[in-house]
DNA sequence: TCTTATTTGATAATGAGATATCATTTTTGT
DNA sequence: ACAAAAATGATATCTCATTATCAAATAAGA
């Protein structure tokens, strides 16, 4: 059985607000606004029971720990900060990428990360 | 002081004779080949002065542990079979993939991974 | 060949992320 | 409001990949 609990609903609002993918500690820290005292596990919990029910879908970026965004997104790829670390979604995609595979191998999926600076953390 | 041991030869040999990136484990298989009883402590000590000293480089995969590949190749990406998890080369890059940054983000460097099935893993 | 500092291999220790445990709190249907 | 089931929070535990430890083996210069 599923209940409506104020920390599951302060987690799934907080993906909902966040405009991009949010690592397990950031969805802490968000939900804790809403809810003082939210302890990890219930994040962990309720991170893998949403995924469960596909209402998010995890991000894996290469040597990191994965981010979650709400699922149902259009294909779209993602932008990875190098210096505060955040990750940010892509809208565009060159498309086709399959064909860049060698002959022989079959792709049936592509990633494309970007990594350089976010508009908050300038150069300077 | 650096030492020619028949053990460090014989992951340097394996990494420049593999075709694609190896993984530690694919890496102390391959050598045990040549040095019968080498341990994965000598591999992962041998990969990280290998890295320091800039012969090979670290190729990192969502969700995956490091593979390593000869240092110096051309710009270029990667296929991850997923069948049998092996990670192979791609030649071909679409290019200029730092334009599908949004407004403000400036992006630095890309990265490409292509999924499916490698050559030896069929459908079937 | 001898000497000595380095490297090796076996394995214990570590570290980080994630899961399990369990007493307490909270939902929710009645 | 009550009772029963489920969720929470604190924290212990697990799971791996990787690193540290240290006695024994081994390069490599004298």
């Amino acid at each position: 059985m599923q209940r409506n609990t104020r920390q599951r609903e302060a987690i799934r609002q907080v993906l909902h607000e966040s405009g991009r993918p949010l690592s397990t500690q950031e969805v802490l820290e968000a939900a804790q606004e809403k809810v003082p005292g939210l302890g990890i596990a219930t994040v962990y919990r309720t991170l893998n029971s949403l995924l469960e029910d596909k209402q998010i879908s995890a991000v894996e970026l290469p040597g990191e720990t994965p981010r979650y965004e709400v699922a149902g997104k259009h294909h779209h790829h993602h932008f990875h900060c190098t210096v505060c670390g955040k990750v940010f979604e892509i809208e565009n995609c060159p498309g086709d990428l399959e064909r860049l595979a060698p002959p022989g191998f079959k792709a049936e999926r592509h990633e494309i990360v970007l990594y350089g600076r976010c508009p908050d953390c300038p150069s300077a």
